[in-house]
DNA sequence: CGGCCTATCTATCGAGCGATCACTTCCACG
DNA sequence: CGTGGAAGTGATCGCTCGATAGATAGGCCG
């Protein structure tokens, strides 16, 4: 048959290509990781291997923009809006919340870029974490302890546990990414309704630790 | 002063250098990923990047023999006798196993090959999963079944949900690792405690949702 | 002490990869 | 219509890295 054509040479605004060039170096380095080599990468684009230089720089560049790719625009400053408004339940609260952020989080691209990015010893992740744990876990660890009639906590400060006690359930979140996107194992169909049992067991198990942390500190 | 001192070569049997190489390899690619490049495994090892090849034929076969090392002899047998043991309390016994695999599990080592070799695609991730589900997650679903009242796995099968909550334990426990050995994060410095009230708030929550599972599938 | 086996080293090959440069092709604009 | 500048390419450099081959030296045995 026909040979497979070749398509024609596309001249690109250089804008337009650059964004082309960004969201492919997403996708490719998602996949086989920052060690994949950009050959590789501009066949896939479609392009010669020398315009990605006239776009970035180096490598190194062309990896600076995909962390700034996935990672920007990631947070959503609803989520504490949606946190903090107590005209509704606590618990409606906290499992609408953990709905939004696994929506957010629970992508390809994230799950291997943070992870990726972690084992690559970049400090970007410690970065957002701490976002998370300042943002999200104090007002989480907040408003159960108001729900379940606990001192707040410019009263008795959190304890140790209590943050504990939040990232498990940010962990049995984040690693039902892992599970998909890095072990490529099979998840469940329903993930909504996963974490919404993940919820309400954290909401039923957890008030009975923090109170006990909370006694331990307020006789120290 | 002196210049330093170069070792004097060394001889060593074939099967201690073998070993030497071995260790080495698993501590170095364990830092560094599978991309590390032989030349400075040598050079940590204190003798020549050809030497490697005298005892591995391919840089694969040393990746493969750091599995190995870190794979097998991980998993302990005693943990299921421990799960089984019906002469203690449930809770008791669900409490020390996960202090037990914490224990096995939260290795720098351990949590950094085992993130290396699921981005790689490699399966060893999903088969030592399984396993963890066969062998683990249907026990301790079966023994808060019992502790709770709740029938059998053998009158009702092990809805998804259950698996899905004893996989949230999982990954808080498996996130404690993460936190520190791949973001380089600060974690308690107790973390048997920290387990001790995970498992705590576990079987705390998790009860009512896994009843609510069972009513629901009794009905179907 | 001398000879031999083999553990170890020095030197180097060839492929792959990041990066560069000069050349070609397209298109907007006068 | 044709030209200048920018988009895109082909060729290639220099380095790194896995792997190989031949030279060297440590130490056990007679």
């Amino acid at each position: 048959m026909a040979a497979p054509k070749t398509p024609p040479r596309k001249r690109l605004s250089a804008d337009e290509r650059e964004r082309l060039i960004a969201r492919g170096a997403v996708a490719f380095f998602c996949e086989v990781g920052f060690g994949g080599n950009t050959r590789e990468l501009a066949k896939r684009l479609g392009i010669t291997q020398p315009l990605l230089y006239r776009y970035f720089p180096s490598k190194e560049a062309l990896i600076d923009r995909v962390y700034q790719e996935v990672y920007l625009n990631r947070w959503d400053p609803r989520w504490e809006e949606l946190l903090d408004d107590r005209s509704r339940p606590a618990r409606e609260r906290i499992v609408e919340f953990y709905r939004e952020y696994a929506k957010a989080v629970l992508s390809y691209e994230w799950i291997r870029i943070f992870m990726f990015s972690g084992l690559r010893g970049m400090n970007l992740n410690s970065r957002y974490l701490t976002l998370v744990r300042d943002r999200i876990y104090t007002r989480v660890i907040r408003e159960v302890r108001r729900e379940y009639g606990l001192p707040a906590p410019d009263e008795v400060p959190i304890a140790e546990i209590e943050f504990e006690l939040v990232w498990a359930l940010h962990a049995s979140i984040f690693y039902i990414g892992i599970r998909k996107w890095i072990y490529g194992l099979e998840i469940p169909e329903h993930v909504d309704a996963v974490i919404e049992g993940l919820a309400t067991a954290f909401l039923d198990g957890v008030p009975a630790v923090m109170a006990r942390a909370i006694r331990k500190q307020g006789t120290l």
